[in-house]
RNA sequence: UCCUUCUUAGCUCAGCUGGUUAGAGCACAUGACUGUUAAUCAUGGGGUCCUUGGUUCGAGCCCAAGAGAGGGAGCCA
């Protein structure tokens, strides 16, 4: 008989009551008696569990003795108004299948909740629990809204290089790959590992972005995005960072900074309210067990207009705060998360957009301002997140481009094939990119980053 | 990388001023109960007190070093 998923059942369980149905999942809990026993079978579809009712008299004893926590059963009946109060439908039980038994003795989830430290060390066996299904079930969500909302406004999905040979983005320490002997490098005359002979014939590295890549299809194709994992070797240990994430980085010709701005706000509310559209029961959950306040954050968020802020003002704003900041507030700094959350938490309470930030503390490629002193960046920050998107209209002319390499230390010959896009047919254009599991924090409620992603890649940590 | 807290049963934790045989709840096992709702009740098994070294008549507890984890900061998305 053909499995039946219990979100389908529980949906729709008009159409299926007195029917013979079959269903496979993972044993939540067993309880009963001598005469009956209660099963809460979870197949991963819903955060639901469906009742199954096992008439002791009808089993074996082994086959019921199987039936423990974490087992993967198959079980064929027919589908009834529950007897009991938890439960509007039930499964009453005809035919039962132990198709993986799982040792309780040995099992390491219980019916019990379980630390989040604890099942970060059993992240094979995490997405077993409610939380984790729940957030992988968002995280699906996300991703499939971020392709939606993209395709539907006629944006082109763009596939960015995982391996690049150009160190310039200036976003972070690399991964080195490499095919070379690590133990006995090849050296040149000088001494110098000799990456002539490497797998490429140069230096190559993990990507820490798909920006410059895609700036080259926005040069083409008009609005572009790219979506994928990047890389980041930094040793950061903290709840916001892992050394492996996806971003998602779209980027479009003919678009200014506001558009980009507009753009950005758009994005993050279309991608809040999907949640809120689909994954309700995931949220309602998590609202229940985590955070209190998420499902009522989400919906305001969606209702609120973001601020928009000049950095110019944020700093006035905050000495005029007369906050004992840790770090000293002055025109230039690169703003602290200690200030960042005080416009966002304290100030505004709700997401600020900061722009115009001076040069010295942004990328080369972000397009100067007539006072010569700023440029076009803009930072969203969220609250309890902080730096959510980061962005910036770039700069297209390819004089200020050029001279701009030269201030920063960038030999042109590393990114001639950048530069070729502002020589031949250039033209203004913005983008901006989202952390996609900063996203999934701010959609969850989860309060540390390695519980957002299945395998969290963090230093000291690549276990599974 | 810096600051800080923590590490005791499978899990979550208690453990007095350093004192004899280290406890609880949950989980697990066995039993009871004819409809349970993270079932309930009874009984039971389960310990390298993170590791190494030191102080002491005596260390889970004090000291040192190391390992691992959490939180904060920096870097950023």
């Amino acid at each position: 008989m053909k499995r039946i998923k219990i979100k389908e059942i529980l949906s729709n369980s008009s159409q299926y009551i007195d029917q013979q149905i079959t269903l496979k999942g993972w044993v939540r809990t067993k309880r009963g008696n001598k005469h009956v026993a209660f099963v809460a079978l979870n197949d991963g579809s819903t955060i639901h569990t469906i009742q199954i009712v096992l008439d002791v008299v009808k089993f074996s004893e082994d086959q019921l003795k199987d039936v423990t926590t974490g087992a993967c059963i198959g079980v064929t009946g027919k589908l009834v108004q529950s007897q009991g109060a938890g439960q509007s439908v039930e499964m009453q039980a005809e035919a039962l299948e132990i198709i993986g038994v799982a040792d309780p003795e040995t099992y390491p989830l219980q019916k019990k909740g379980h630390s989040l430290e604890f099942l970060r060390e059993i992240a094979h066996l995490r997405p077993r629990t409610n939380t984790f299904s729940c957030v992988l079930r968002l995280r699906h969500a996300m991703a499939f809204a971020v392709h939606k909302f993209y395709n539907d406004k006629g944006f082109v999905y763009v596939h960015t290089p995982i391996i690049t040979g150009s160190d310039a983005e200036g976003a972070g320490a690399m991964f080195q790959v490499t095919t070379l002997d690590v133990s006995n490098p090849p050296k040149t005359k000088e001494g110098a590992i000799d990456y002539t002979k490497d797998f490429f014939g140069k230096s190559t590295n993990l990507t820490v972005s798909g920006q410059l890549e895609g700036e080259l299809a926005a040069m083409a194709l008009g609005e572009v995005y790219t979506f994928g994992p990047t890389f980041r070797a930094e040793n950061s240990n903290t709840t916001r960072h892992l050394a492996e994430f996806w971003m998602i980085e779209p980027e479009m010709a003919f678009y200014e900074i506001q558009d980009n701005m507009d753009l950005a706000e758009e994005f993050l509310k279309y991608l809040v309210q999907y949640a809120l559209d689909n994954c309700i029961d995931d949220l309602n959950f998590l609202n229940e067990m985590y955070d209190k306040e998420l499902v009522g954050r989400l919906k305001s968020i969606v209702e609120t207009p973001f601020v928009r802020l000049n950095y110019t003002e944020a700093v006035e704003i905050l000495i005029a705060s007369k906050q004992k900041f840790e770090y000293k507030v002055e025109w230039g700094i690169d703003l602290h998360s200690e200030h960042e959350r005080y416009l966002v938490e304290k100030h505004f309470m709700k997401p600020v957009i900061l722009t115009n930030y001076p040069k010295e503390i942004k990328a080369f490629y972000m397009k100067a301002n007539e006072d010569g002193k700023t440029v076009r960046a803009m930072d969203v920050l969220f609250p309890g997140i902080g730096e959510i998107i980061g962005g910036s209209q770039r700069e297209d002319n390819l004089e200020k481009l050029q001279a701009r390499c030269k201030e920063v230390g960038i030999h042109e010959n590393e990114i001639w094939w950048y530069l070729d896009t502002r020589k031949f047919g250039s033209a203004p254009h913005s983008g901006f990119g989202l952390g996609f599991e900063r996203l999934m924090l701010f959609v969850t409620g989860m309060g540390n980053i390695r519980d957002v992603i299945p395998f969290p890649r963090t230093p000291q940590s690549a276990e599974f």
